[in-house]
RNA sequence: CGCGGGGUGGAGCAGUCCGGUAGCUCGUUGGGCUCAUAACCCAAAGGUCGGGGGUUCAAAUCCCCCCCCCGCAACCA
């Protein structure tokens, strides 16, 4: 079986932030899940670069717009992996050999089909904004932002039979159900076809960063329609058929809700007109405010999601994400809430549970844990959380596959107060049922681990790896790794606390102070080390240290 | 009649589609334990589920009305 999702692809004309970064890193639990699940998995990222804006940030900066481009290429990657993103190719829109000839394409088929005219687009333009703007926007008929007064223009663009395609669309929702997910915006989406498609313009005239439309050397084609294609072209559309054919349709396109109308709507019709499969399903995920607000550049709340991911490794920041944001809906995001979760989930529990395990093995029995044949009460809860866990990670419900993980580690520090190991140590006759406590608990931790992979790749490798298990993610899978032994035996490492407490007076967190400023003029320096918290650099220790064992993004865990 | 989201114990949230003892995290109080990262376990206090009306044996959940909060120019997931 295979599985190719995609995320958006980003304009580069500014650096990721958290909300970029939230997309992302859920697209990424979801690509690893599968991987997890035994599914052949290709996990596609990308950056959109024919946009005005990129070509004027460009501009500002005295560089070449591709120059530029390929700078961002790298600031992008570079976050990426720092925030331990597993993704299999990287498209970006400027990419010719693979993006050119896929676009062209693809307006190719859909002229041939009809379904592409010329016409002219006429409005307000201002010079300023490089855009149309909508007669409601103007403030006494001038520009709100440049104050200036904008032409009335006429410009010849072609245009996509949009309208043509409102029932076929229909009917495929109809005939899909969870083509849109989640229900909500299915919803937004059915409402706004019923109510009737216009055609949409697919060129812009007098321009020259973007793809040339085949068909008329002095038009390039509009930043929406080049950029949904990237999907098709990434796996070979226009120039790979054979790897085409293996891999699309995509199963999964993860984008933002503001964009699932693109998805929805846009794209299945040029795909319909093209001649080509649909996806099999858009996910529209909400938004993550900071201090419940939305974060923008001008109101200068952006979270670089590196403020994070510098002091503590990417996972408590991946966990948190997954975890307290029910996928599908808007969530929030404070650093007081942040350091909250990590101690109460981090360290007082996962943390400290694979620590007391460690530790009770090397004290009573010198690490060495042997399996026993009967299974009990925590075996049979291992396997509720596991069902649990599959049940929701299978429908995207992230936060509720975390929750079913962290049950389980909530029993089994249940299970450690039931029967009290340490009253079993003091008497040798209680070696055996000693042992099978331990063999218990470092089953459940062992399974607990596995579920969380997906979520904290380095944080979930490194537990394994204490627990006698070092073996490659890619090698692991759900079936066989996610249910109880009863056989074998464990070395346990005892290696000490993985995340230790964030015990702030206010926050050891405290680049937030930074990230609440007005945006300032890029600083990539990592924020200063001498603001980090005695307990931190450990815990960015922790990390690092189970890094071999997470792998770098294009090698494909 | 603009659109959408939301109003659930002190804080932050889930549950609402498929009515039936109101659940989770944090915090508070009391107790237990000592393997562990002052962590862990148990118990308790604390809610008219925004307000009103209706349907029902039964409503946070379904129907109607009202109130309040937040987004809806652009950059922006």
């Amino acid at each position: 079986m295979k599985f190719f999702l995609t995320t958006a692809i980003d304009f580069v004309n500014s650096k990721p932030h958290l909300g970029t970064a939230y997309e992302k890193i859920t697209a990424d639990v979801i690509a690893r899940y599968r991987r997890l699940a035994g599914f052949e998995t290709h996990f596609l990222m990308g950056n959109d670069e024919h946009s005005q804006n990129v070509f004027k940030k460009a501009a500002e900066q005295g560089k070449e717009p591709l120059a530029y481009c390929d700078e961002m290429e790298g600031v992008f990657r570079d976050v990426w992996k720092r925030l331990d993103l597993s993704f299999d190719d990287f498209i970006r829109t400027t990419d010719r050999k693979r993006h050119f000839p896929a676009v062209q394409k693809m307006a190719q088929a859909c002229l041939d089909n009809g379904d592409i005219y010329e016409g002219a687009y006429e409005g307000w333009y201002c010079e300023g904004c490089e855009s149309f703007k909508p007669e409601k926007d103007l403030v006494e008929g001038l520009c709100p932002i440049h104050k200036t007064k904008p032409q009335w223009i006429k410009e010849k663009n072609w245009f996509f039979r949009l309208s043509k395609y409102q029932q076929p669309l229909l009917k495929h929702y109809a005939d899909h159900p969870s083509f849109i997910e989640p229900e909500i915006r299915r919803n937004e989406i059915l409402r706004l076809v019923e109510g009737g498609l216009e055609d949409i313009s697919m060129s812009r005239a007098g321009q020259s960063w973007g793809i040339p439309v085949p068909f008329d050397p002095t038009s390039v084609v509009y930043v929406w329609f080049d950029a949904l294609i990237n999907y098709a072209a990434a796996v070979g559309y226009a120039w790979d058929d054979e790897q085409f054919a293996k891999w699309w349709p995509a199963n999964l396109h993860v984008v933002g809700k503001d964009i699932t109308r693109f998805h929805c709507v846009i794209w299945p019709a040029m795909l319909m007109s093209a001649g080509l499969p649909l996806p099999q399903q858009v996910f529209g995920h909400g938004w993550v405010y900071f201090k419940g607000e939305r974060m923008s550049k001008t109101m200068g709340n952006i979270v670089d999601p590196l403020d994070a991911a510098n002091k503590f490794g990417p996972d408590p920041l991946r966990l948190y994400l997954t975890k307290e944001i029910p996928y599908g809906g808007d969530g929030d995001f404070t650093w007081e809430r942040f350091e909250e979760k990590y101690n109460a989930d981090l360290a007082n529990n996962l943390g400290n549970l694979v620590n007391r395990v460690a530790s009770m093995s090397e004290r009573y029995q010198q690490g060495r844990v042997r399996s026993q044949a009967t299974s009990g009460a925590l075996a049979a809860f291992a396997d509720r959380a596991v069902h649990d866990y599959r049940a929701g990670m299978q429908v995207h419900a992230l936060h509720e596959g975390a929750a079913a993980a962290f049950g389980l580690i909530s029993a089994a520090n249940n299970f450690i107060a039931e029967k009290e190991p340490w009253k079993l140590a003091k008497s040798p006759d209680n070696a055996a049922e000693l042992n099978g406590v331990l063999w218990d608990l470092s089953e459940a931790v062992r399974i607990a681990a596995t579920l969380l992979l997906p979520i904290m790749p380095a944080s979930s490798s490194e537990i394994l790896r204490r627990l006698g298990d070092d073996r490659p993610i890619r090698d692991r899978r759900l079936e066989s790794d996610a249910s109880w032994r009863t056989s074998g035996e464990k070395q346990i490492l005892n290696a000490g606390a993985l995340w230790p407490r964030i015990e702030a007076e206010k926050g050891a967190v405290h680049v937030s102070e930074e990230s609440q400023k007005p945006a300032e003029p890029v600083t990539q320096a990592p924020p200063p080390a001498a603001t980090a918290p005695a307990p931190a650099p450990a815990a960015a220790a922790a990390a690092p240290a189970a890094a071999p064992a997470a792998p770098a993004p294009h090698t494909n865990d």
